[in-house]
DNA sequence: CGAATTATTGAGGTACGTCAACAACTGTGG
DNA sequence: CCACAGTTGTTGACGTACCTCAATAATTCG
């Protein structure tokens, strides 16, 4: 294999947005600090629900790597408005490839934990390893596939095709093709979804009830939803809502 | 100065999307195919007024720089919604970054010239370029801070917001800092930049109708804007429309 | 200069937003 | 285990920003 970049696009589908798996996670090294693949703190740190790991304008002191929970990263405008621009899961990096101050704010969806590589040991690591600038190209260049397909959602989804999508792509992070009737957990409230979405929040609840009348989806308890019919799901997000059966 | 990604986002600001400076163009170099700084064939392709470059679902087979004109990049839906993800200029890389197949495609917005790259003689620089790979990762890194300033446009702006973002964004690729009175050149047509903000032509037209009224930018021949009030422009793209002036 | 394309403007429709009431959770203490 | 308060989600009624369709005006280019 070569170096290309086609390894990293036909690799495992939507790795998560502004997000990096390609620094090893501290979970499978064993010494924690001692070989030259095990560079992350020992110590995790943890944030409860709704905390604010940093905020937009933050100076950037380190890297995190998420070992546990959910983060949302986000924009806001100065009135109140916000978009998230992507929900990160164990495993996904954060913080990395901005300037000195971070340009959005990451928070914790559910309790989260996570490590840390200061900047400088991250830059260290960088410089030592040009097999991980690869890696890390390849992966950042993933995002950047990612980063455009939300671009179409948003430009150009209706609401239950933009709601269609985020499942999808949420039971896509866990089994690539889904099959029916596969339950995924969705921790973020309605808010979330609906700024990640670019709905309001009624929005949403309403998309959510027309996906479960027509059957292509079911509510569970505890946050699950269960995938009832993918490929109508499929079809769905990608505009095939009402073609074929207008009139 | 370290290696650190830090540098990169410092650097000039949006230096378009889906698209890497990091490689020498070859118009700065001398002898065309000489040098290990001038991997770039010799021969130009060139394409006339919309005409497609690549579409979404060939084979990417090599890379491409633009030497003169301006490409868009887009997705498109099945019924024919189309989402513009980028500009590219003079410089921008292109076909970069994908799997086994181009997940977008590109047309020529005016009259185009780039050269070319194989894939495999990319493949091979990159492996023997650690180097390049540090550009081209800081590059990628700040495409993607581009591309979540535009899911927030696309997400949570109005029509007018768009639009001056757009122009300043548009201004910017020239000067990081336009002044009042500076003008820009829109080559592309009001349905591009509707496609590109997620917006109709219509919706575009009178979004300029009303920075016109309002005087914060004049529109001249040959596809010309001036931007009149600069800062009035950034107030509106950041939202602060029409604060301060309710009732 | 004239045909074709592109842009503007108007009138009316609609998907989504807003505001508000209510229902269903979630978690805690009795 | 249940009561209950707080939160989150759903549903309804209505408003509006943007879309659609259509006519006209301004460009562009042969």
């Amino acid at each position: 294999m070569t170096p290309s970049l086609a390894t990293a696009s036909a690799a495992p589908r939507q790795p998560s947005l502004a997000v990096f798996n390609a620094l090893p996670a501290p979970s499978a090294s064993r010494a924690a600090s001692a070989g030259p693949f095990a560079p992350w703190a020992d110590e995790a740190s943890a944030y409860s629900r709704d905390q604010v790991i940093f905020s937009e304008g933050d100076t950037a002191s380190s890297v995190r790597i998420i070992t546990s929970g959910m983060v949302r990263i986000l924009r806001m405008m100065a009135d109140g408005r916000r978009q998230i621009v992507g929900f990160l899961q164990p495993g996904d990096m954060l913080g990395l490839a901005m300037g000195g101050t971070y340009l959005y704010s990451a928070e914790a969806v559910t309790p989260v934990t996570l490590r840390r590589l200061s900047r400088t040991q991250f830059d260290t690591l960088l410089e030592r390893d040009p097999e991980l600038r690869l890696r890390l190209l390849a992966a950042t260049a993933t995002e950047l596939q990612v980063a455009q397909e939300q671009m179409l959602l948003l430009g150009r989804k209706t609401a239950p095709e933009r709601l269609a999508s985020f499942l999808l792509r949420q039971a896509r992070r866990v089994t690539p093709e889904p099959e029916d009737h596969c339950r995924i957990s969705l921790p973020m409230t309605r808010t979330d979804i609906a700024d990640f979405l670019g709905l309001t929040m009624e929005t949403v609840s309403r998309a959510f009830t027309k996906l479960k009348t027509t059957h292509l989806v079911r509510l569970l308890p505890d946050q699950m939803v269960e995938l009832v019919d993918v490929e109508a799901l499929i079809d769905l997000s990608e505009g095939g809502g009402q073609s074929g059966l207008i009139q």
